[in-house]
DNA sequence: TTGAAAAAAGCACGAACGTTCGTATTATTA
DNA sequence: TAATAATACGAACGTTCGTGCTTTTTTCAA
């Protein structure tokens, strides 16, 4: 491999490691610089511009996805397993960044951390905030228990869960909204949200299996 | 109402308009100040800091999400019935921001918005980026569909919508970890998981009502 | 109408940002 | 070893940023 190639490499390892814990636009060069003890202008000379240097990342991001989650998937024989098979190696994803917790923060998934706006996560801001998410839950969770006194939910619904399930709906949806434009979205989202209603509401008596 | 009350309202509501494209920290004081008439120190002194400007906006938000979202749903009589309005009346929350397109951008749930990295909305980065997304939903979806195939999951299961759902699951977990720190969510998310799959495995014929 | 208090303007600051440019230092090849 | 290409440096550019002072204007009550 060439010199650049190399010092190319150990930019984009590091510029990952940032993103993931400033997100994809708390990059510096400048401060990308410092970090791999290159200067500003040897460093941006190798992309040209910010945008490739980002672009590059999320390549590098997503090739690192494929190995550890997508790929070993794959490589499982039934499409049950496959999916089991997918949420269990997104731990190992997580796990892949815990080396780089900073300010004993953890940054979770790399994918979701370079979304955000993570100028936020540090503060009376994001205190804020987390007040406010904290409430929403809670308010779902006393709506869903009422449905549950009133016996339209069964008795062993874990109410915790069914707010998170509805409230992550809601994410998911506009996640893919904002960044897709699709209207698909909006039905699917509402009709997921039926499915919960209806898994909520019927009677332990009748579960089924889960097919493997 | 003083006047100067009357303008550091005029201001809020400037600043949530831009949190709702921006983000949150792509507030600028200067840009606020020329959109309100006002100079940036006059603006300034309202607030005596940025951070003090963006929880008055979040705090302003949530207020109207209070108004639009949850006060109607709370008077509901019934715990499914809260629920549904809950959901329905996000659309409305949705549309509360239609009037403020720009760049032919719809900026979707003022909080999502506001948390999110909306400098990556534009440009050649954001078109990687949700290639990159798709092709995860893509994935999941042949997966799924694999397992119909199979015959573990139902015939009539609406395979783009588990997919939503799965991929939805992690982002609200990602959400609700990254900004609360609590292990709860991923007891919850792998449960939500087994939901999900126990669901599209059920057949058909054992659909049950959906209380209301 | 006057005068104190509130509100806004004006100006400047230090720092950080991405980017450009000309030059020096290395690596590679002939 | 000489020629040439690949890398990297250092300084500076023009902007934008949040914030701090000082002065002027506006508001409202006595």
């Amino acid at each position: 491999m060439q010199k650049g190639q190399k010092t190319r490499e150990r930019i984009i390892e590091a510029a990952l490691a940032a993103a993931t814990h400033r997100g994809l636009e708390g990059i510096s060069i400048g401060a990308l610089a410092k970090e791999t003890g290159l200067s500003k202008s040897g460093l941006f000379r190798h992309f040209g511009s910010k945008e490739a240097l980002q672009i590059a990342v999320v390549q590098r991001m997503t090739d690192r996805f494929g190995d550890i989650v997508i790929r070993p998937a794959l490589n499982e024989t039934s499409g049950v397993k496959r999916l089991r098979s997918l949420f269990a190696h997104y731990s190992d994803w997580l796990a892949s960044s815990e080396g780089d917790e900073r300010d004993g923060f953890h940054p979770g998934c790399p994918f979701f951390a370079m979304a955000s706006d993570n100028a936020l996560l540090a503060g009376p801001v994001r205190i804020f905030i987390a007040a406010q998410t904290q409430r929403l839950r809670e308010t779902v969770e006393r709506m869903a228990w009422k449905a549950v006194d009133e016996g339209t939910f069964r008795e062993d619904l874990d109410v915790s869960r069914f707010a998170f399930a509805l409230i992550s709906l809601i994410f998911g949806f506009n996640f893919f909204r904002r960044i897709h434009d699709d209207s698909s979205y909006a039905v699917w989202a509402a009709d997921a949200f039926e499915d919960l209603l209806r898994d909520a509401a019927r009677r332990p008596a009748m579960a089924s299996d889960n097919g493997e």
